[in-house]
DNA sequence: GATTTATAGTTGACTACTCAAGTATTAATC
DNA sequence: GATTAATACTTGAGTAGTCAACTATAAATC
């Protein structure tokens, strides 16, 4: 395959190998029951204080819309994983607490989770590793 | 943020950063009407032989299932940038072509494509983009 | 050469989003 | 303090795929 640069080439490869990695992500993350997205969803809500936060900034720190937060976010509160509050300063918001199943099936899933990263990434150093974060944070 | 690893912190950013890289590009590509996924099929049609593919060669080489071909090329051929084919040797198959249309298309497209390209990662040296480009092919 | 198995592609039903427009509320401005 | 502008979120309609089941054809096997 011909490219016109090698920033073409990146951007190409780039694509393909995401896309390869994320289906395998969420293919291991099925068997919880649970997708990447959200998955990525209640890692950041763990993290959080109160383990607690606004649509808006799920939305960035997932990299999706604030339409695609609300489509995200109603089945698992349907499915108890999350809670909604309220925020009493500002009735805008729609705040989104993750539940105590939500963050058992967190710590679950994070098992599989990590098994799938390390098998993905095996062939690097942790050197390399960070070379390619530090790389490709850059962007 | 924490992360329980350098591997689980890679696929979490690389997630992010190819979502936002393949908005960018769709962006980019979107004045002349063809999405990201279009752009990489008429690449791999004006670098193949004859200009000519079988579907399931596509589905490879972009990286999406054989019935997301199907879908994709439709339009492609509603809109003259593709050609059906067929296999003399093989009823089965029904080649994809691409059409004069389609190859003025790929090449105005393409200045679009190199220029968002180079200004996504304008930052990098191209001793960088070698390196990125070598480590990120070891996955 | 009939049957069984594999391959190429399509279709229906679904998921996971997107954008544009709308509602509700808060903040800024006059 | 009324009006305007901005923010937070939801909703309807659409896009870009997925998977499982199907049809048609070709290749392998008996």
């Amino acid at each position: 395959m011909s490219y016109s640069s090698l920033e073409s080439k990146f951007i190409f490869e780039n694509a393909l190998i995401s896309s390869r990695i994320s289906k395998t992500v969420d293919n291991q993350l099925s068997v919880h029951g649970i997708s990447f997205t959200e998955y990525m969803i209640m890692h950041n809500l763990n993290a959080s204080a109160l383990r607690t936060m606004r649509r808006i900034e799920i939305a960035q720190c997932v990299g999706i819309s604030a339409s695609g937060v609300t489509r995200l976010i109603a089945p698992m509160e349907k499915n108890g994983i999350v809670e909604k509050e309220s925020n009493p300063r500002d009735a805008r918001q729609s705040l989104v607490k993750l539940s105590k199943v939500g963050e058992r099936l967190y710590e679950e899933a994070s098992v599989s989770y990590e098994f799938c990263c390390k098998s993905l990434l095996k062939v690097f150093s942790n050197n390399q590793l960070e070379k390619l974060i530090e790389l490709s944070g850059r962007i």
